[in-house]
DNA sequence: ATAAACCTTAGAGTTATATCAAAGGTCAAG
DNA sequence: CTTGACCTTTGATATAACTCTAAGGTTTAT
């Protein structure tokens, strides 16, 4: 049996993070001491290394929920209700990931056309382009880029 | 001079976002009429473009208002302090992707090991897997499946 | 003149995931 | 017994970028 602190140190979650945890209904202890203090089962101990391998794959908090209840009753789920849960955190990934690459592909297009010399920023690309509404168009003739490249 | 649901029609921007980046310091009306209400110049405007166009192109409000200083007092900033910016908000995205990259190898994982079909979940490869702390692990065995793969 | 549409402000609420503070009770070592 | 480490709870704070509400004043069109 386990106390907070101890567990806190075997999860790598902190005790702040375990009581919140338990306040969200993830977790709980199942025994507490005459005192009040927490003590963590071999059972508490497994779900609590449940939520944080599933924190660490990158579920939320609330699929995390969702997936504890079906370990918790899995004779009354099927593995589509799993996969249900994994695809569509996949395919949000999947869309913040493009986002993120639409914005990568903005920022690397600024930095392409400023030198980032040490001269005044009077006529900076960076910002001409940024006061021309241009920061969102894909790179400007990237067909022309290449043949130029292949010139 | 524009009112507020015109520029709000005009810039993309609700006049609700408007109030707040002008509570924010973003942007201003410049004039306001008997009533109190906003009146926008073309450079309070151009001001707007800017803003929206540099929030498009990823950068946060903090940055923005960076970008928006420079850019009032363009000679006493360098190229170099605009790229300064530009390349750490690219760094902060490209990590922020290889983090998620991460996460997708995980789902991906797991997705690749659970059939998803409709018997029960009580031998689920992905609750399993989450129990047993492995899912942060990279693909388990690639060498080797690569090898088989090729066999 | 009246109704619809528009504007104002201050301030609260939202989302997700913690993280900390205050005020106090408990436990183990010396 | 005292000191210091550990535990408890409730509730506040933080982040980012909005989003909305309440309560009321203004403009415009018919
Ligand atoms: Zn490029
Ligand atoms: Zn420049
Ligand atoms: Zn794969
Ligand atoms: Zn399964």
């Amino acid at each position: 049996m386990m106390k907070i602190s101890q567990l806190a140190a075997h999860s790598g979650l902190s005790a702040h993070t375990l009581r919140f945890y338990e306040k969200s209904g993830l977790i709980e202890a199942s025994q507490r001491t005459g005192s009040g203090y927490r003590r963590y089962s071999e059972e508490d101990i497994r779900r609590v290394e449940f939520v944080k391998t599933a924190r660490d794959a990158g579920f939320s908090l609330d699929e995390i929920a969702q997936l504890l209840s079906i370990r918790l009753d899995r004779d009354q789920h099927t593995c589509e209700d799993v996969t249900s849960i994994t695809r569509h955190k996949l395919e949000a990934v999947n869309e913040k990931i493009a986002q993120l690459t639409e914005i990568r592909e903005s920022l690397e297009l600024l930095l392409e056309s400023c030198d980032g010399g040490l001269d005044s920023a009077v006529h900076c690309s960076i910002i001409e382009a940024l006061e021309a509404g241009a920061a969102k168009t894909t790179h400007p003739n990237e067909d022309q880029a290449t043949k130029e490249a292949t010139l």
